[in-house]
RNA sequence: GUGAGCGUAGCUCAGCGGGUAGAGCUCUGGAUUGUGGCUCCAGCGGCCGGGGGUUCAAAUCCCCUCGCUCACCCCA
């Protein structure tokens, strides 16, 4: 477009109330539901020291390495707007000693990221996410509730996804397991792609996301980090399937997941639909037990997950879209400017009795008021004219089944408090 | 960062073997002087992304640029 000043940055952009009304149901439901659970909200600054992402992401993400909004403020402080929203809540965890006490504690938090990414189908560079965080316990029931969390909000949204799960080990065995790969890749190094070379040497776990035909034989006789894990997190793992087992949980191991984030440990998990093209991991997270120390922090034991909302809102079925689209109980029209003045009494009474009215005031005609109305998909019409005024009585329309009657104020208000028990407000 | 495709009315797009723009939907008004949705009629609405070049003549051909989209990489 010619004039710069009325184009958003690329990757950004505005979400319009019509897009929105999907989110808010997502977000509704997903607060309700994370209140089953006990998680509570927390609220963090989007913008925070560039030293706490790169530590607890890892300095050697493709997150950190080329991703980061980073920038010096006014007092040469290098800042980053997050890319994610782990590392702030455990920071905040710790900040407010939030670790004293017993029990687990489990937080949940929704907005904006930001990632200098190129934008792609479901792939934006301010991105919004729904997460959840729960501290204080490494018990494998904890993953499976967790996860059970996740396919409940995806089940209540009539989401279809599968969930995906594998164990990516510990400090201790993954080390011994990712030496092994190496040199497995060595010996296999002429048959692969020039990527899994590369990667061969440098994060060879990353060579189980080729998609190359010719690696394919290659990377399906690796050795799978499943069966080269430390008892302990063996245990861990098959825990964790026993307990989704019992929830009744499905579920697929992958052997090839492998998150980009280092501070995984043992568990790994992502919930993918077919409906979304390159781009489509609705839901990934794990285990994150050493994420508190490496920052600076007490030893912390911590699972949690991040879902992207701009991409579950994608895969929404309409119906559920659809109920979260505004649309006025009553909607008044009138004729004349006594009647003007009569209809803003009107819709002002009928508000302080919590109804949902609207009045369009750059309407001319009845006829277009009404055409408003229609589109807007107002319930009712309540007609404001001259011949109403001088009997001080209104017509009121059905716009589903065109009936229409003649109704007091008081018969108003109680018609339409009996048939506003089936919520609508937003 | 790399590659491919695409930028024409508010939206979806046609027109691209050069001759100064078209459809559907939307919107406004009328048929129905105080009543929506359906139908019919009329109207509003475009520096054809921007710049340069070729030509008597460019939305159409060439170059550059900006933007969008999808894919790679990686991830939500």
């Amino acid at each position: 477009m010619a004039e710069s000043l009325i184009n958003n940055l690329p990757g950004t952009r505005d979400l319009l109330p019509e897009e929105l009304a999907g989110w808010h149901i997502v977000e509704d439901r997903a607060r309700h539901i994370f209140r089953q659970y006990g998680f509570l909200e927390i609220r963090t600054p989007i913008i925070e020291p560039t030293e706490l992402f790169a530590r607890g992401i890892g300095e050697d993400t493709d997150i950190v390495g080329k991703e980061m909004y980073t920038f010096l403020d006014r007092s040469d402080r290098s800042v980053t707007l997050r890319p994610e929203a782990t590392a702030s809540v455990v920071r905040a965890y710790i900040q407010n000693t939030m670790y004293r006490g017993s029990g687990t504690t489990k937080l949940y938090y929704l907005g904006p990221m930001f990632r200098y990414e190129k934008k792609q189908k479901g792939r934006w560079r301010q991105f919004y996410q729904i997460g959840v965080e729960a501290f204080g316990s490494d018990h494998p029931a904890l993953d499976a509730e967790i996860i059970e969390m996740a396919l409940r909000l995806m089940d209540s949204l009539e989401v279809k996804a599968k969930l995906l799960i594998n164990s990516v080990g510990c400090k201790k065995c993954r080390p011994l397991y990712t030496e092994n790969l190496r040199q497995a890749l060595q010996s296999e190094f002429g048959s692969l792609c020039d990527d899994c070379r590369r990667r061969a040497n440098t994060n060879s776990l990353r060579v189980f996301d080729c998609k190359i035909e010719r690696c394919q034989p290659v990377i399906g006789k690796l050795p799978v980090i499943a069966d080269n894990l430390c008892s302990e997190c063996s245990g861990h793992f098959k825990s964790v399937q026993k307990y989704l087992d019992d929830a009744g949980i499905p579920y697929e191991i992958a052997t090839r997941l492998v998150r980009g984030l280092d501070y995984y440990v043992r568990t790994a998990f992502e919930i993918v639909s077919g409906d979304l093209g390159a781009q489509n991991a609705l839901l990934g997270g794990g285990r994150y037990d050493g994420l508190s120390e490496v920052i600076g922090g007490p030893p912390v034991q911590a699972i949690g997950f991040a879902l992207g909302l701009d991409r579950l809102t994608m895969v929404l079925p309409e119906q559920q879209r659809e109920s979260g689209i505004w649309k006025p109980d009553l909607f008044i029209v009138y004729k004349g400017d006594a009647a003007f003045t009569k209809a803003m009494h009107i819709a002002r009474e009928m508000r302080h009795l919590r109804q949902t009215c609207y009045m369009d005031f750059s309407a001319g005609s009845l006829k277009s008021q009404m055409r408003l109305a229609n589109r807007m998909d107002a319930a009712h019409v309540l007609i404001v004219g001259e011949e109403e005024l001088a009997r001080d009585s209104y017509t009121i329309k059905r716009m589903d089944d065109s009936r229409q009657w003649v109704v007091s104020l008081p018969e108003l208000a109680q018609y339409l408090q009996s048939c506003s028990t089936s919520g609508n407000s937003r």
